[in-house]
DNA sequence: GATGAATGAGTATTCATTCAT
DNA sequence: TATGAATGAATACTCATTCAT
């Protein structure tokens, strides 16, 4: 018989699944996935390890959950820009809120982002999850440029690209501290380039 | 007393730690680090256990030479073209013939790449190895371009950025398959965008 | 403090204990002690796992009290049989009657029998509990027997021995399928077996 | 990739694998399968935890070779027996010899049996194990009978019921301890009753 | 009485590393 | 140098039992 795993309606339980994700996030993202036990999540969760296995199927399946609040923090306020975005379009404006927006993420969920990426390389679902979270938001964005008048050929290619942009710029931005590079002006030629690709 | 690490100078020793090195590559790609043991690297390797522990200090001293290994294969091609450049440089032949190059290098060391990025979240030395690398990239090709003549304003900047988006660009192509993209299309803006850097 | 075991006085009660206890019955009869949990009883049961507490002492209580209802449904028919027994005793009906009777406790409470047997192998009161059951059996038919006139020497050493052969033809007939037996010819070998015991 | 499991050559191999048998043999037996763990195997064989997994693929895995020495052990003293009959059959002879080797085995292997007799009720090998057992025996004795010319009707079946007999009265002789039997009386009778069936 | 969430000791198994040969 | 058997610490997961509500 297969055991079961609670999914949990009253505020203490959801408390104590929450703490214990909590406890997840944190450990993954400061030493990674495999270094990381289950003994030491519920520790800092502050439960015993049994219930751990009350809450989750295993420690993967902590680590999938995980990613679900890790994309809930770091795309929402992106999509709520974009959301809120009103004809006619200010690319250079957008460009810099998308870019602010993007370097914020990755500074405040810096390693979580390069666990979950790293673990995206073996792992089918999460792999799939975050694909799945590019396409929804590459779409959610052209959409709605269009919808606003833009016509540029490719539109969705663009966007996509745009996006590529912005990800690699903000991980450089963060981690990288090439001591050669200018990164002020290299985002001003960033910025640029995303202006360039709609205009 | 500390183990000796034999640096193996005789032939039969260097053929012996190459096999060890392609196991480990070829294991580390394919199923990733984590799920790789020193058995399996042994036996692939056609070598007893214990001798692994001849030629490397541990598991990760495995990884560190793959990484070496990887860097010299999937390198090599894209400095050499850099090197043969002359003036006056065509750069739209440029561009097209950097993004094959690249693709081609993640097509063929696809999985290695992801496995070894993947460490360097959580390896320092890895990491640090693959900072350097692209340091050493970016300044010998801005230092070509420069002494060919090119101009713009924060040359290495843009080279670094190009560099990403090459990068990137590549990773797309070969692992995501968003459906709704037309790669065709896509490259077209991407080496339009890479030529818009320097002319 | 000892935790107190609930004897139920109350109808509720009682129910609520006989319905664990042929939750425990089906499951160790159908997967075995070691392989049912007492959530999984607690379940079947229809109750929470923090009452069966309230009804049994642990889990092997559980069992304990299954064997009772074995011993009880399996072994009433064959009592009321001999009981029922008047002279002239015609020994080719009775040991038909017998091995019927048998054969049927050994078809609808085959795998019970076996998960309790099995675990008298380590388990001291369950073993005095199936010592005590053939004991009672064997005085119980060699009283009747004799009161009905029987006169066999060692009246009660040919009645176990009678037992054990019934007891062991039973099972072979339920469980064992050598597919080289016929077992019709070996059923009529052992009644007349059974009936020389005592003519 | 499988883990490999040594098929150890060597004697000092064999020896090893011979100790951790035996230590499971005598664990198992004194104090059952379930009540034994691994690390006390290791312990009691005088190894390590880690190398018990280097000869067996499982606890599981152990408990089945356990199995096959106990037949070997159990089983070839009554073949010799049946082996080096010669016509004219005594059997009184022989179902005394066969009685006293079957007490002889039960006396000897006693809890071993019991602890394998018991898991044949929830493991599929183990229980194949010991019907095939059962077949060979059967099948090898009833064919010297007959090469001897015994010539009982059904001679099978009269075979594998004398063999239940003598099973289940050689259980009685060493396990239960009825105060109300005389034993001695009881074997005669059985010893009659085995006779009966083939003259 | 009743619930079911929580506990935490217990266990099989793996694997990087060592070492006797 | 080379072997591969041996080590034993480490770890994910289970489950009988308890206890706050």
């Amino acid at each position: 018989m297969e055991r079961e795993v609670r999914e949990p309606k009253q505020e203490r339980s959801i408390e104590k699944k929450n703490k214990i994700l909590q406890a997840g996030y944190e450990l993954f993202s400061n030493v990674g996935y495999y270094s990381t036990n289950t003994a030491q999540i519920a520790k800092r969760a502050g439960v015993s390890t049994g219930i751990v296995y009350g809450y989750f199927k295993d420690k993967r399946d902590i680590l999938l959950d995980v990613l679900g609040i890790y994309v809930e923090r770091a795309f929402s306020p992106v999509l709520k820009l974009i959301d809120s975005l009103k004809a006619p379009i200010n690319y250079y404006v957008l460009a810099k809120d998308v870019l602010d927006n993007a370097i914020d993420i990755h500074r405040n969920n810096a390693k979580i982002h390069e666990a979950l990426h790293s673990m995206s390389h073996t792992d089918t679902d999460v792999n799939a999850r975050f694909i799945e979270l590019e396409d929804s938001i590459t779409l959610r964005i052209s959409n709605k440029l269009a919808a606003l008048g833009a016509d540029a050929p490719n539109l969705t290619e663009r966007v996509h690209f745009a996006m590529d942009i912005v990800q690699s710029f903000s991980h450089e931005w963060i981690f990288d501290n090439h001591p050669y590079i200018d990164y002020a002006a290299m985002r001003t030629i960033v910025e640029n380039t995303l202006v360039a690709l709609f205009i």
